[in-house]
DNA sequence: CCGTATCCTCAATGATACTG
DNA sequence: CAGTATCATTGAGGATACGG
C-alpha cells in the first residue's frame, strides 16, 4: 500500500521475470525524471540551467527528483565551492545506459503520435 | 496541475524532442501497467487469469488500468458472450511494439539489481 | 546560485460491497 | 466471470517563503 510500483521483494514465481522491469519503471517514475534524464544524457548541466530548460518545474520538485535519481545511482552531483556556488548534474555510467530506453520510448511515442492525428 | 506528466501541448522549443518520451512514459504510467503489458505480450489473457497472475491487484484497479490502456490503443478487449462471460485481453499491434522497450528495461533492471547487492 | 521548510491540494490507489 | 459503485486514504506534486 502506498508503493507506486509493486512486487520488488514480493514477486510471485509467475511474475518474477517482470521485477527488473518494475524496478526500472520505478526509477524513471516521477513527473520530471524522464525529461531530466533525457536532458542530462551525455552532458553536465547546472541546477538553474535545468530549471530554465524544464518549463513549469519548481525548485522544490527539481531538487527532489534529482535527489531521488542520485540515490538510485543514476545521477551524479558535482559541487564546486566557488561563490556563487556551482552545482553540476550529470548521468552516472549506469544512468547513461538508460539512454537507449529513452530513445526507444521516443521512437514509439513518435509512432503513437503520428497515428493519433 | 495534477498531470502526472508534463508538457504534451506546451513543450518549449528546448524540450520539444522529449515530448514523445513523455507521451510513452505517460501511457505506461500506472502502478500495474508495466506488468500488465509484460504479461499480455504475445498472448491473450482472460480477466481473472490476469487478476490471479498479478498478486495484490484489486478488480477495480485491474479494470481501470485495462480501460486506460485500451483507450490509449495499447490493449484490445475481446468479449465472447458465452455463459459465463469470457473476456480476453491482448496487446494491439501498437502495444506489441512496446515489447522492446519492456525488454530493454528488463535488461537495465537486471544490471541495476546485480550492482546493488 | 542552490537549495530547504511549510503548508496544501488532488488524483491515484485501495477496501469493500454489490451485480448482470 | 467480469465487472461497477462507494467511500476512504495517502503521498506525489505544487505554491510560497526563507536561508547559506
Amino acid at each position: 500500500m502506498g508503493n507506486r510500483l509493486n512486487g520488488f521483494g514480493a514477486c510471485s514465481a509467475e511474475v518474477e521475470k517482470a521485477c527488473p522491469v518494475e524496478m526500472t519503471l520505478h526509477i524513471i517514475y516521477g513527473k520530471w525524471k524522464g525529461i531530466i534524464i533525457d536532458i542530462l544524457s551525455h552532458k553536465s548541466v547546472r541546477f538553474n540551467e535545468l530549471k530554465r530548460t524544464i518549463p513549469g518545474i519548481t525548485q522544490r520538485m527539481l531538487t527532489l527528483q534529482l535527489r531521488e535519481l542520485e540515490a538510485d545511482g543514476v545521477v551524479k552531483r558535482n559541487v564546486e565551492n566557488t561563490v556563487p556556488k556551482k552545482v553540476e548534474y550529470s548521468l552516472t555510467e549506469l544512468g547513461e545506459k538508460l539512454s537507449p530506453i529513452i530513445a526507444s520510448m521516443r521512437l514509439w511515442g513518435n509512432e503513437y503520435m503520428s497515428k493519433n492525428e
